[in-house]
Parts: C-alpha cells; sequence; structure tokens
DNA sequence: CGGCCTTATGCTACATCTGAGCAAAAGCCG
DNA sequence: CGGCTTTTGCTCAGATGTAGCATAAGGCCG
C-alpha cells in the first residue's frame, strides 16, 4: 500500500517585540507568513523551517519549535500535489532592520487578544457572541456555555491561551472571515483585524495561543529581549505577550525568588521616575534545573 | 518552486489500561506501531489516523490528538519517496477483545519510566549515566547537569515527562540500541525493555512524555477508565501513567474540590477492605469551565 | 532649591494551596 | 470478637499566591 504522493510546505510564525509590540514576520500583501516546500536538500522538518526564514527574510532564527500540522482537504491546494503543512513558532529579536519583509503588530491582526487595558472591542463582540449564542438553534445552552468559557465571560476568568477557540468562535459566529475569497461585509466591520492570506491566521493564532502557554512553564520570553534589560521591560513584555496586565511587585518577587535574572550593575534612567537596575537572563538556570518559566501571577482583574 | 514529492504517514501511539496496565497497542515481531500513509480519500490527518488505527486493529478510537512530525533523512524510508511521518496520541479502553494486534505493557516497552515501587533498575542506569557523564570529554560538566536534571538524581527532583530526554540521554550513552539494524551487544543489557520497529520507541516515548504532561492540566484519565470506578482505581491508573506513586488523602482531596466526579451510589465489595464507593465523571465539567485536570500531589519521594 | 510627579523597590497582612500524618469507619477473615 | 485491610474524614504547619501600603530615588518645574 503506498501512499499518495503529497508536497510538504513549512510554514513559520515568527515572534520579535519590535517597539514594544508583539510582531509577527510577514511578507507580501495580503501579508502572509514566510513558507516554502520541504526539499531534498533539507536535513529535517526544523532545518528546513529555519533556511526558509532565513532565505525569504534575511533573518536567523534563534528558538524554534514545532506547532501543528495539518492537511485538510479544504485548504487550498498548490494544484495536483496535496500540500500538507507543518507549522513552526520562532523567536527571535528584531536586530538589523530591515531584511526582507516586514514586522506586523499581532494585535493588529488579532485585536481582541489585547486585554491590557482596553476591553471595549470585547465588550462589542461579547454582545454579539450572546446574540449568535441565543439564536433559535437548539444549542443555546451548549453556546453559551462556550462563549463564556473562551472569552471570559458570565463568571469564568479570561484564559490568556485560549487564542485558537476565540479564533474559531468568532469564525464560527461569521465575525471574522477567514479566506478573502469569502466575504461577509457586515460582519467584517464588527472583528476588524488585519486578514492574512489563506488560514495563515489561523496558523498566527495557534503560535500566539502556544506561545502564551509557555511563558507560563518555560523561561521563554528571554528569546525576545536584548541581552540586558529593566524588569520593568520584562514585565511589559510578557504583558504585551499574554495580552493582560500584572501586579508588579508580585511579578518581580516572583522573578526574583526564581534566581531567574541577575543584576549587571548598569541602571537605566530612562524611566521617567526612579531609575531601574539592569538585569540579564542566567542562561545557566536552563541547565540548573528544569525552571518553571515566568509564571503571570494573576491580576487587576476586568 | 515546487517542493519535493513525499509520502505522508500516520503513526498511532493508542494507549489503554489492560489489567491494571498502560498499555500501547502494537502489531506483529518486532511489535510496531499501527500505521498508514494518507490517502485522497481522507479528510483529514486525524480521521486518516482514525481510519487505519479502526482497519488495523478493529478498535474505535475516542481522544486523539497529534504528537508530532518529524521527516528527517536518516529515517528508514520507504524507497523512492522521502516519508513523513504524523504521529497521534489515541486514548481508549481495551473494550471486547481481542481485536488485530495486541497490548503491549508500555513498562515492558520503557521499564526504567515504571518508579512507583522498584528503583534498583534505575539505580543500575544512573551508576553507568554517571560514569558515561564523567568519561574524559571535555563536557563532563554539561553531562553531569543533564543526568541529573533528567533522571532526577543529585538533588534535582523526579520529572514523570521528561520521558523522551530520558531516552535519548540513554540512546546517546549507548545503554539503548535504537534500530534492530544496529546492535551493541553489552549495553542492550543493561537498559532492557522490549524494542519495536525502527524509530517507533522513540514514538512511544513522545506519547508518554505528553500523557504525562497531560493529566497535570487537563481531566484526560478518565478517557481510559470504565463509565464508573472507585477512587482507588482512579488513583492507581493515575499512578501508572505517571509512573510514580501519590499520596492517597491528598489525591482525593485534589478530586473532590474540582467536582470532578460525582457518586453513582454503588459501592465496591471487592477491595480487600473497607468497600468502596463508586463515582463516575462528570463530563459536564469540561463545558462549565476549563478545567484543571488531575494534578498530582507530589509523593513519598524516593 | 524645594515640592511634586513618576517609577522602582521593599515589605506585610491575609487567603489558599500543599504536603504529611493521625484516626475513625466499615468491610472481611479466622 | 479481635485483627487485618482499605476507605474516608480531618488537622496542621509550611509554602505559595494575592493585594496593598510605604519608601526610595530619580526628573521636572516653579
Amino acid at each position: 500500500m503506498s501512499g499518495q504522493a503529497v508536497t510538504a510546505e513549512l510554514l513559520a510564525v515568527v515572534v520579535a517585540m519590535v517597539d514594544g509590540h508583539p510582531s509577527v514576520l510577514t511578507l507580501g500583501e495580503p501579508p502572509r507568513l514566510p513558507a516554502g516546500p520541504l526539499l531534498p536538500s533539507h536535513r529535517s522538518l526544523q532545518a528546513a523551517t529555519r533556511t526558509w526564514v532565513e532565505e525569504q527574510t534575511g533573518r536567523r532564527l534563534g528558538y524554534l519549535e514545532q506547532l501543528y500540522t495539518f492537511a485538510d482537504l479544504d485548504r487550498e491546494g498548490a494544484g495536483e500535489l496535496r500540500p500538507i503543512s507543518v507549522s513552526y513558532l520562532g523567536l527571535t529579536t528584531p536586530g538589523e532592520e530591515p531584511g526582507i519583509g516586514g514586522w506586523h503588530d499581532w494585535y493588529a491582526l488579532l485585536p481582541w487578544e489585547d486585554t491590557r487595558t482596553d476591553t471595549s472591542l470585547l465588550d462589542a463582540l461579547a454582545s454579539h457572541l450572546w446574540r449568535w449564542a441565543d439564536s433559535d438553534t437548539g444549542f443555546e445552552v451548549e453556546r453559551r456555555q462556550r462563549v463564556g468559557i473562551t472569552f471570559g465571560l458570565d463568571g469564568h476568568a479570561w484564559q490568556p491561551d485560549l487564542v485558537l477557540q476565540r479564533y474559531e468562535l468568532l469564525y464560527e459566529s461569521g465575525l471574522v472571515p477567514e479566506s478573502p475569497a469569502e466575504s461577509r461585509r457586515p460582519a467584517a466591520e464588527l472583528a476588524p483585524g488585519d486578514r492574512m492570506l489563506g488560514d495563515h491566521r489561523r496558523v498566527l493564532a495557534t503560535g500566539l495561543a502556544r506561545l502564551r502557554a509557555k511563558i507560563g512553564y518555560r523561561p521563554v520570553v528571554f528569546e525576545l529581549l536584548s541581552p540586558t534589560f529593566t524588569l520593568r521591560q520584562l514585565q511589559d513584555c510578557v504583558e504585551a505577550l499574554a495580552g493582560r496586565a500584572v501586579h508588579t511587585q508580585n511579578f518581580r518577587r516572583l522573578i526574583e525568588q526564581q534566581a531567574l535574572v541577575e543584576e549587571t550593575g548598569e541602571v537605566d534612567a530612562d524611566t521617567g521616575g526612579r531609575p531601574a537596575r539592569r538585569y540579564r537572563f542566567r542562561r545557566q538556570v536552563l541547565q540548573e534545573r528544569s525552571v518553571a518559566g515566568t509564571k503571570l501571577p494573576t491580576t487587576r482583574s476586568r
């Protein structure tokens, strides 16, 4: 039994902090993720991904982790051969601009995921979701449950890492159009967010979900920061990724008691207030013990 | 730029509890995981996996989750086309025996992962690992660190979900031969464990790692239990999966306070002591909130 | 220069969670 | 019935997490 011949494609969600905004590397218009086929010369899928990103954007990747593989029939195929797509999440620092391609603020792509300060968009979406849930389908109860859980409403806590579930719910309820091909005008205005090519925005949502989950149990934030940083910068970074604010004092305590960082001795006077000490990540902790990442002290709740 | 033509293969790690032993579904000798190519008729990778497992073993799967995708050059190819393998983790209950294929106790395949009672094997392996680490390579420090962390030695805590890391470390240090092709006799006796076809044992290790991690934050254990069960059976199941013992009283407290289960009213007198109440999983919790799975109360440490 | 604003940093009171153990309950068995 | 087993209930101290208050140390402005 020999299988169908297919082609394997690599898709990369490459994330960096650009001027304080978590951003994703995109190419062209409509924006698309760096991608490329698997070639005989590639040693492994991961190596292939590295190669393509480098070739298309001129950027070297540090951290790289596999996300998900899909090959649904309904994906827009590249002709004869069924494409099977392997997606990766990469972390880097913006470095010497510009390469090819550009950084796209991911909250421009998934605006409702930023709950740090303004939740008016979410509130607007919520009212539409409730209407969707209550429409006469025979699934009112299930739908209300689902809306409540995924969007942290109705007594449920907001869970930062349910990015994909939220995206899919918005999609199902017609608030987010997926492919540029189809266009449901009225809804499209409700859940703004820049579109991307094909289902790339869904892949991005997968990457964001993974990243948010991961910062909680592995110290990956530091891949996105410059070698030295203040605790405030670290916190801003975590908040930007998680999309929500955290309690400052408790955050620093967590960092310190885990001994994730060490002082450099320098201070940064650009704070607008008392100067802040600069720190660097203690890479050794990666060896010393399997560290527990940046736990989020829960926070000023909504 | 059109990519290399490849074939996609599905690989399934199907787990069930068989007579109290966590077991994996295998075919043939040497045992191999159920597998099959992606065909044009398959809607999705997940659907393809379901189909193949059903066809090859006559078993329906419940829970099914994607594990990892690999396409390394050094994998034993199926001829012309480079195979790219997508692995899945499936959970089920043994049900009406026998289908085709059989259940293989996974601790027969990865014996050092069972630390519930006897740790003599681990101790034996440890002494060899230390020797390996201390051999004159210039990497003594790094190697000692790595051995300590992955095997919970030298002050580090044993982490159940580092299954893959342990397997790879044993492999690197020559204690576990990978493919039946190569054979390093002396070592093979040290880390016993039944072999499997090709790199299937590595895939199994990946599955076990994922499962152990997952029971901690999602209530998946119940997929492996019969509809009603005693708390002791639940605990045995969790212990078998995690490969270590837990504190009984604290375990029940966790289960109860999370309201994961409800009494059926029946009791089970076969306990050898005081009869135990039977419970059933409250499926509703999956809706009510995104529940936090079966946290392991840490335990009688080694 | 002194008061005021801002952010950084230190610390404390309080709630909750965890780990560990004691002890009673409720079957069986001889 | 006493002894054995496992289930079940409960306590208690230490660790961890949450939420504030308070102070330190800069810049800015009158």
